[in-house]
DNA sequence: TTCCTTGCAAACGATTTGCATTGGA
DNA sequence: TCCAATGCAAATCGTTTGCAAGGAA
């Protein structure tokens, strides 16, 4: 799947919503596409070129967020990082650098994923949760904190 | 394991380090470990008779932290939540509600458990990474969200 | 024109910190 | 006694919002 596919599929759905693919959403999209992980407001306008205002990254993110077309990730240092939901670019995992607070993306083969996902479902049954989705937040030092 | 047995713990950890379990260090081990899961600083403000000052809970809280009493939890409006080391109430899991941020403790059964250590450990191991730790965190709407 | 979008600045809410006071070993 | 701990108020920091200006259909 290219960046431009995900583009377009996500042009498409906030086309069928009434709401605009902008220079700045799309400087938005294009930035988290292409991140091997969540990204905050703060860490996107540091490595934008030219950098959104920060009012305009914030509102491009909840308006994406809201659209389904970005999930919210709540991590290190009370900052909300957001990533293309799953439907743009697959179910995945998340590990995490409990130091620098660092997220990157892991995909599992499918026996591994189908294990987590019966015991997903086990607990939200037995909690009488309806459930929306699973990640295993796998913890540890990266090669750099370590 | 009891309160009284849990806080002992603490107590002791807190005493080797020269830290004091005061009184307002009490309330918030008290109050965390009654809980069945994570809870913010302006959480325990609302519930705790008499309220501790915010001031105080954050900063109980960032010292029970340092000492390894307690872990954070990044979730829902920004907000840290916190709950008693693993090593006090045991390995668990969380049971979130994307609406109203809830936060609950899972334990699961040691079959299930050791299925998603190995995909933990693999994982890290792949990446390079020191593991510390692993959190499953299922997602869904609670009853009353629903 | 008409409504959506943007940018700046002010407002917010969670969390942190300076400083003088209190309290426990 | 003496330093850790506390409380209040002010400061920070990520994020949100009011409002006037800009832009696309």
């Amino acid at each position: 799947m290219t960046v431009d596919q995900i583009e377009q599929m996500a042009r498409i759905r906030l086309g069928e919503r009434g709401i605009r693919y902008t220079r700045g959403r799309q400087q938005v999209m294009e930035a988290l596409i292409r991140a091997d992980g969540p990204r905050a407001a703060v860490e996107l306008h540091r490595e934008m070129q030219p950098p959104l205002p920060l009012s305009s990254l914030y509102r491009s993110l909840a308006v994406l967020a809201e659209a389904g077309i970005l999930s919210p990730h709540h991590g290190a240092q009370g900052m909300t990082r957001y990533e293309p939901a799953e439907w743009l670019i697959g179910h995945h995992h998340h590990l995490v650098c409990v130091d620098c607070g660092a997220v990157g993306d892991v995909e599992l083969s499918s026996e591994m994923e189908s294990a987590i996902e019966r015991v997903a479902v086990r607990i939200a049954g037995a909690e009488g949760y309806a459930l929306t989705g699973h990640t295993l937040e796998v913890e540890g030092r990266c090669r750099l904190c370590a």
